[in-house]
RNA sequence: GCGCCUCUAGCUCAAUUGGCAGAGCAUUUGACUCUUAAUCAACAGGUUCCGGGUUCAAGUCCCGGGGGGCGUACCA
């Protein structure tokens, strides 16, 4: 088929589902008196010698085409046809003496050839290379994959609505970071030739959301790709994609209230329920989700009464007796976490709002009103991980500039990932923060656990992997 | 990075203790006027991921490399 035989347009009347929804009451053998024009691709054919069926799959469903010698202009052409072919056909909606709803082919044209053979028609793909470097195919064969990622948009969707409708205003920030900040994670980096300076791509969007809120946007979010050059996983992939919000006058009680409330309702408007199932056990959403201090858990699980007045001799001796690894350079907060993060948060389910870090481990974290030496911060644990973190947000410049120094101080004891000083950052908390509560929700695992899916490359639509080579 | 598993036709999968590389679907050709993964008949399709080695003989065993998966480490 050459290509100036494809046309440039053409006009679609239907979608297939509506066609079937619409036409549900039709008797077999019966026709509706309608023409429509359908598009899609052509999954399956059978060929009757004078007869054709074939199976047209759009964007929404597969319906079923009836060619015959005597209706379809070109049958010889159309009965050859190979499966993956896209057509767009135009003709009466009918239903076959076998009940089967159905276009007549009174007309058609190839919009484009399938010249790559299809994959095993009922088989599909099973080969996970194939289905992520070549999603192109998945996509098209594999329906548990369409209906992921038809679930992905609508989940980001919902999000968006339901932070617009409580006043939330979504923005843009750079991607390109001449300083790396807001986390701690290894970065991406680049250089910019005209300027001649290295930039870095960005680890979270933290730091120039909360300048937003400096300017007098007092709620914002960003639905913010993010790049960490870190390790592959069915949990991690290096870009990924992280909502981050703040709310002038909020705090972390605040926000827990938002990520319940924001989680149990997306459940009951995607599963139907807030009581979901995530890989074969039983996940309730339903607020108010348990609150928990990590030190309240960690003590009860280790059996011990720890806090960040025990002499870190003692933490270090119970890291060696539990055989938590560490480091020398670790105070006393790194390594209360550390036990924590091995021998209590895998056994957790949740949901759960573990709060309460210490000082050391969250550089942008408030402290504590009631407790100084630890801060006001959460993690929220759903299906046994991390869905987000959020805090109280450090307002005072004096007391950010002394964080930014202790994380200096760890970055030269060899700590790669802390936190490097951004002085910018500071001058804008020097003209005022108020109040603020921040959040960033991984969207990636999120979306994993209300449709159910175990590696985090089944809802990234192309994940990173390595280049095929010749 | 480390450990385990895996790689055979376009796709899905076979191949006994090391003994002639096979099937279904797709493709090609033919038959068939209501099929539903249509059916039936026939043809064709291979660097068994790559490179070495052992052996009379290697898809199979050994060594090295590559892709993929899982686990682990890293990821506060």
């Amino acid at each position: 088929m050459m290509d100036r035989e494809i046309p440039f347009r053409f006009e679609v009347t239907n979608s297939a589902s509506q066609l079937l929804s619409e036409h549900s009451d039709l008797t077999e053998g019966g026709s509706s008196g309608k023409t429509v024009s359908v598009a899609g691709r052509l999954m399956l054919r059978r060929d009757q010698g004078k007869i054709v069926f074939g199976v047209l799959q759009d964007s929404t469903e597969r319906i079923q085409l009836f060619a015959s010698e005597k209706n379809t202009p070109d049958f010889e052409i159309f009965s050859n046809l190979h499966l993956g072919d896209w057509l767009g056909v135009t003709g009466e909606v009918i239903k076959t003496k076998r009940g089967e709803i159905s276009v007549r082919v009174d007309s058609w044209v190839l919009l484009a050839e399938a010249k790559r053979s299809f994959p095993d028609k009922w088989h599909g793909i099973s080969d996970t290379d194939i289905r992520y470097r070549q999603r192109y195919v998945d996509l098209w064969v594999t329906e548990e994959s369409r209906e992921t990622f038809r679930t992905r948009s609508r989940i980001i969707s919902l999000i968006r609505n339901w932070l617009e409708n409580r006043d939330f205003m979504e923005v843009e920030t750079p991607v390109f970071h001449p300083i790396p900040g807001g986390a701690a994670a290894r970065p991406f980096e680049t250089h910019h030739n005209a300027l001649d300076i290295d930039l870095f791509l960005r680890i979270a969007p933290e730091l120039y959301l909360k300048r937003l809120v400096v300017g007098g946007f007092e709620k914002v979010f960003e639905m913010a790709r993010v790049f960490r050059n870190e390790g592959i996983s069915t949990r991690h992939n290096p870009e990924f994609t992280m909502l981050e919000l703040y709310e002038a006058y909020a705090d972390y009680e605040d926000i827990m209230r938002l990520v319940e409330d924001l989680v149990s309702e997306l459940a009951l408007e995607i599963c139907g329920s807030t009581v979901i199932q995530y890989d074969g056990r039983e996940l309730d959403l339903s607020t108010p989700w348990e609150r928990s201090s990590m030190l309240d858990l960690l003590n009860e699980k280790i059996q011990t009464n720890i806090n960040l007045q025990t002499p870190i001799e003692e933490l270090r001796k119970l890291c060696g007796d539990l055989s938590v690894p560490f480091k020398d350079h670790y105070g006393s907060g790194k390594l209360i976490l550390e036990l924590y993060e091995k021998t209590t948060e895998p056994e957790l389910w949740g949901p759960i709002f573990v709060t309460d870090y210490p000082q050391e481990v969250s550089p942008l974290s408030r402290a504590h009103r009631s407790s100084p030496d630890l801060v006001e911060r959460f993690e929220a644990i759903v299906a046994g991980r991390e869905l987000c973190n959020a805090f109280s947000e450090v307002v005072d410049p004096d007391d950010q500039r002394s964080r930014f120094a202790a994380q200096e101080k760890s970055r030269d004891a060899g700590d790669e990932e802390a936190m490097v000083v951004d002085e910018d950052y500071l001058r804008a908390l020097e003209y005022g923060l108020p109040p603020t509560g921040g959040l960033g929700i991984g969207i990636d695992r999120l979306i994993m656990i209300l449709t159910d899916t175990q590696a985090i490359r089944d809802v990234i639509l192309f994940p990173t992997l390595r280049p095929e080579q010749e």
